[in-house]
DNA sequence: TCGATTTGCCTAAAGCCATTAGGCAAACGC
DNA sequence: GCGTTTGCCTAATGGCTTTAGGCAAATCGA
């Protein structure tokens, strides 16, 4: 019999598109084996489990994003690097709903701490850069993005934003617009 | 052998405490016939199956959590009522994660459309009645303020914030203090 | 190039969860 | 008190997870 040649990062990024096809929480080591045509049993010479198979997914997940936050705020200051990052967030989960779930996935904090989620953390202060706020503000702030990028994101995948008529781009672009005034008049007191 | 005297009610009641002690994903038809001491097969005489459990734990949680809410807001207008909502919000997600966990259940549009979602939408246009904006300004405050409000107490049940010393109830004052000057600056342009 | 070792995938089996079918006995209605 | 309804039970099926143990393919050393 042939090998199917799996390896942990093959079984990583089939998960991730799995996560996308049919939700992160539907992946299950039993539908990784089925796509890659070998028994369930076999998956366990990779994964420790399947907890450890979501935790991958989750930890590839959050590297991506990172990378594409990145990449999106290159050479930006300001409302501009604000909207960038806002778009980068909101666009990779619109496009991976599933590995968007996975990168909330909540780590150990040993995990956590050696994951792209502190590369997050950076960006987003970094954003705050172009408005020079001071400890404990530039925190708030911090935690203040988090949750309405995280929210709106999480609503409208939800299906929270289906009962009105209103574009959702349209309340994101108004949503964006109040934040930058309300840092730039935190800035300037 | 003497009846354990389940109804829906009973059960739905308990599922909720259940998932408060150990999580609403953990929360499971076992879990629960465990817990009355009867079979599993006992409780398919009271729900149609597991899907149909959680979504009425949902929809108690969507009641419970309006019912909080709409006492805090009563005799409550602009930044007062704004922070006796946001409050509500967070202190129920913090006593009872579960059912918060619960209460953002996806559910079909015509169960939504029944449920108590309805009565959260319309406390959240209330309370912007005291800044008075017009379509669509409204709508879009309406999303951001659910978004900051679910995003923050996400955030924070998920330990994203424990990694630093910031004090969360601090941030979260902050942030409600923030939301006022915007919606108030919204209102006079 | 061939034998030994490592490694990859398989079969088998146990345990937990969801769900359905069918049965007996308790509660209720007259 | 008797019949009907209703509540909870036993039994059985199928899916997912996980572990143990086995055979064959790939790899490496001589």
């Amino acid at each position: 019999m042939v090998r199917a040649g799996l390896t942990p990062e093959r079984l990583t990024r089939a998960g991730a598109e799995l996560a996308d096809e049919v939700g992160f929480d539907q992946v299950t080591v039993s539908a990784l084996a089925r796509r890659f045509d070998v028994t369930i049993a076999s998956l366990y010479s990779h994964l420790k489990n399947s907890q450890d198979l979501k935790t991958r997914i989750a930890l590839f997940a959050l590297e991506e994003l990172a990378d594409r936050v990145a990449a999106a705020l290159a050479g930006r200051a300001g409302k501009d690097a604000l909207a960038a990052f806002a778009d980068a967030y909101r666009d990779y989960a619109r496009e991976h709903p599933g590995r968007y779930a996975a990168a909330r996935l909540r780590l150990d904090p040993t995990t956590a701490a050696a994951s792209a989620g502190v590369r997050h953390a950076q960006m987003t202060r970094a954003i705050l850069r172009g408005y020079d706020l001071t400890e404990p503000d530039q925190t708030h702030a911090v935690r203040m993005l988090g949750s309405v990028f995280h929210g709106y994101v999480s609503l409208e995948m939800g299906g929270g934003f289906s009962h009105t008529a209103v574009d959702p781009q349209e309340s994101w672009s108004w949503i964006v617009d109040s934040l930058d005034v309300l840092l730039r008049s935190w800035t300037t007191p």
